[in-house]
RNA sequence: GGCACCAUAGCCAAGUGGUAAGGCAGAGGUCUGCAAAACCUUUAUCCCCAGUUCAAAUCUGGGUGGUGCCUCCA
């Protein structure tokens, strides 16, 4: 049985889809106006992660995922400026040109974590027309209002507002540091469309003259459109439970008056040494970087599953080498399971297999899982636990079947010059020579390679 | 000021009532010309105080400390 936890009640919940064997699911995307950094990605591993344990459960997955390539404003206050808007006028491109050179990257990242897709990728600018016709039920209905500079959605037509991040509206205004907008109703109205003035790049027209929509309304229109009015689970990150989602139940259960989502589940941050991560801050990574830096994708992943999705994890380069020493370690051990002769009983077996089967339905407990794994590998080398831990890697998603490939990879393209210091280094051993063929060893590292001496002669390895 | 979350070994991190998974680093050992790699062995009573209980890291209350949100951010 599956357990998650869903912030709506902020407790651990028994699973249950509302079509049998087939889950409805939305994930919030990113706003394509620059690279994805590590934090982000973080959040997108937790719902690959959550994909794959319904998937490795037997269900049938129905996902949607948006791609925002309409600028929000750089503040939440309904001010302020535009960041596609801004971004383009910065690099005198077009917000299409770096929404698609954005969005390439991300899908690009995304590949490169083994995160698997959505089955629907939605972007914002082709739903103009069906945020429109939301906005229009919206006023209809009356939980919308037009002003001289957009379409605001009346909070006081919806007394459960705040149910989901337990915010109180009343504590809130008294310290908070909302424009004031006079046309507004309440201070906490926020905007399902805007007007555009004329300079403003991207806009559409209305109802209500030229303008762009608001940025959780496309979000509640997409995710009713492909989804319907009522469905499973929504992901994102914690940063969107206060006004976000708040706002996106608002709209969607004021049309309705239905529960719009299940299960609310949301990825914790990643931190910097210890602090926020963000892109204001400029303390920010992308999987470019980590790249250079000598650090696989696959590392990446590793280091995020090893700590429980709704926990802080603190980024540090420490905590990567021990990541990567780490992964490269379960790979070469499972390598080694895979030539493996001797025979572990079925029943041991499926012990493993059970245990990682608790902790991955027990709110996803991923962390627990690879312990699980862990273990397993201190088996005696042998074929079967390979595939066992091959089937494990459905969920997890570390590319355990190419670990041979892996170390390899690490291996290979060794420059003529290494190895022929390698070799020279190899013959001044057969000779005892072992003051030429350490002066060689030194050599070879000078050039960033180790070499490790093994009973067929050598190995050569980038440092 | 309000709200929320968190506090487990040198580091990262599981564990939500029955006696501390796993990884990294360290130490000892095997192997080696030496080394590296690999392999084996080994390393904690869970921030503090009080309480509930036969039994608490796990529950309750009170402290202390940290982080996040309340402003765009995953």
């Amino acid at each position: 049985m599956l357990k998650v936890y869903n912030t709506l009640s902020r407790k651990k919940e028994d699973f249950k889809e509302l079509n049998k064997g087939e889950i409805t699911m939305y994930s919030c995307g990113p706003t394509v106006y620059n690279y994805a950094h590590i934090g982000n990605l973080r959040t997108y591993v937790f719902m690959d992660l959550l994909r794959r344990v319904l998937q490795y459960d037997g269900y049938k997955l129905k996902g949607v995922m948006n791609i925002t390539d309409v600028g929000h404003l750089t503040s939440d206050g309904d001010e302020g400026e535009d960041k596609m808007d801004k971004r383009a006028k910065e690099t005198g491109k077009t917000p299409k040109e770096i929404a698609d050179f954005y969005t390439n990257i991300f899908m690009t990242d995304l590949a490169k974590l083994n995160i698997g897709l959505p089955e629907t990728i939605a972007k914002a600018t082709e739903h103009i027309d069906d945020m429109i016709q939301y906005v229009q039920r919206l006023v209809e209905a009356g939980f919308a209002y037009e002003t001289s500079d957009g379409v605001y959605f009346d909070i006081s037509k919806f007394p459960k507002y705040g149910e989901l991040s337990r915010l109180n509206l009343d504590e809130q205004i008294a310290g908070a540091r909302v424009e004031v907008n006079s046309e507004k109703r309440n201070p906490q109205d926020f905007a399902v469309w805007k007007k555009a003035d004329p300079n403003h790049i991207q806009q559409w027209p209305s109802p209500w003259g030229m303008g762009y929509p608001g940025w959780h309304i496309e979000c509640s229109a997409m995710s009713q459109k492909y989804l319907g009015e009522v469905f499973d689970i929504h992901t994102g990150g914690v940063d969107h439970i206060p006004v976000h989602h708040e706002n996106e139940i608002a709209q969607n259960e004021a049309l309705t008056g239905k529960k719009s989502v299940d299960y609310w589940m949301h990825g914790e941050f990643m931190l910097v040494d210890n602090g926020k991560m963000s892109k204001s801050l400029g303390n920010t990574y992308t999987i470019a970087q980590l790249e250079q830096m000598g650090y696989s994708p696959m590392v990446f992943r590793y280091f995020c599953l090893n700590a429980h999705y709704r926990k802080k994890l603190n980024f540090t380069f420490e905590g990567m080498d021990a990541a990567k020493v780490s992964y490269e370690r379960l790979c070469g051990i499972l390598r080694s399971h895979s030539y493996g002769l001797a025979l572990v009983d079925q029943d041991t077996l499926n012990e493993f297999k059970q245990e990682f089967d608790n902790a991955i339905n027990d709110d996803i407990n991923i962390p627990m899982a690879l312990g699980v794994l862990w273990k397993m590998t201190k088996l005696p080398l042998c074929s079967d636990v390979y595939k066992l831990a091959l089937q494990m890697d459905k969920v997890l998603g570390l590319s355990l079947d190419k670990a041979e490939e892996y170390i390899k990879k690490n291996g290979t393209d060794v420059p003529d010059e290494v190895v022929a210091l390698a070799e020279e280094r190899l013959l001044a051993k057969q000779q005892k020579d072992w003051t030429k063929a350490d002066e060689l060893r030194g050599k070879i590292k000078e050039m960033g390679y180790s070499v490790l001496d093994s009973k067929e002669g050598y190995e050569l390895k980038k440092l």
